[in-house]
DNA sequence: AAAAGTACCAACCGCCGGTAG
DNA sequence: ACTACCGGCGGTTGGTACTTT
């Protein structure tokens, strides 16, 4: 298999590596006059010395116009986190939903800030723990000035996370009582760090964006959700 | 100031499914 | 029905910038 012209890497002697800005505006010219797709044939008919599966790959991810550069925003955040919980590692798929994202981009976020190592080193575990201890103690204080909440339980969980660190220090994964890391672990993805839902769900309620966010948890029955807003489909 | 650790991201690789011949 | 080609996908790697010690 993938035995085709543009698509055979060995003894083709095809560059690798970084593309150069002359590079790039070649294969936007070959794109320009014959459309997406066609990769193989590029380097016979551009001149590129790139085999057509990176072509594809530095079109798709870098070069194809509408493409978003910023930083992802705190909704797709949300987005990300949610489909992934519902669809797992489909990354186009995602990308589908998020318009001028790349797989290769929400992967590399996935990756990055949700998927941690097995092992973090001593320090990493210490600043985690501070990172959420500290996450919780804002949250806590929050609470306390705005007066929104009296649910005890919760509030005892809280103090059991700040005030019990050696029950938690030790391990890799801590568990955390905000919605989303609720529904999160009773997904199939429960190696999401306390750090990294805590920052993304704090910023998503200092910007007051929670509430026009498409999860509904129900409450009554902690162990079922629902997506009150399903997706239309975008592919 | 330097070394070590970490985060981020572009790019590569292997595999798979669809399709044309 | 079979095979080769093509395009796409997800996992992984390597380089670089930034942060921490």
């Amino acid at each position: 298999m993938d035995g085709a012209m543009g698509w055979r890497i060995a003894d083709q002697g095809w560059r690798k590596g970084p593309w150069t800005p002359v590079e790039d505006k070649l294969l936007a010219e070959y794109v320009s006059l014959h459309g997406e797709g066609r990769w193989s044939s590029i380097s016979s008919c551009s001149g590129l010395k790139r085999n057509g599966k990176s072509c594809r790959l530095r079109w798709v991810n870098y070069l194809r116009p509408g493409l978003k550069k910023e930083q992802l925003t705190p909704q797709e955040e949300g987005i990300i986190i949610e489909l992934h919980a519902l669809w797992g590692n489909k990354w186009s798929t995602i990308a589908r939903c998020l318009p001028g994202r790349t797989d290769n981009e929400i992967k590399n976020y996935w990756r990055t800030h949700f998927k941690k190592q097995e092992k973090p080193s001593k320090n990493e575990k210490k600043r985690k723990f501070d990172d959420h201890n500290s996450y919780y103690k804002d949250q806590k204080v929050k609470r306390m000035m705005n007066n929104t909440t009296t649910d005890e339980s919760e509030e005892s969980d809280i103090d059991m996370i700040i005030e019990q660190p050696q029950n938690i220090l030790p391990e890799t994964t801590i568990n955390f009582t905000c919605p989303v890391a609720t529904f999160m672990l009773q997904q199939q993805n429960p190696r999401v760090l306390a750090q990294d839902a805590a920052r993304w769900w704090d910023t998503v309620a200092d910007d007051g964006l929670w509430s026009g966010f498409m999860w509904n948890l129900d409450h009554d029955h902690p162990n079922q959700h629902r997506v009150e807003q399903p997706f239309t489909p975008c592919f």
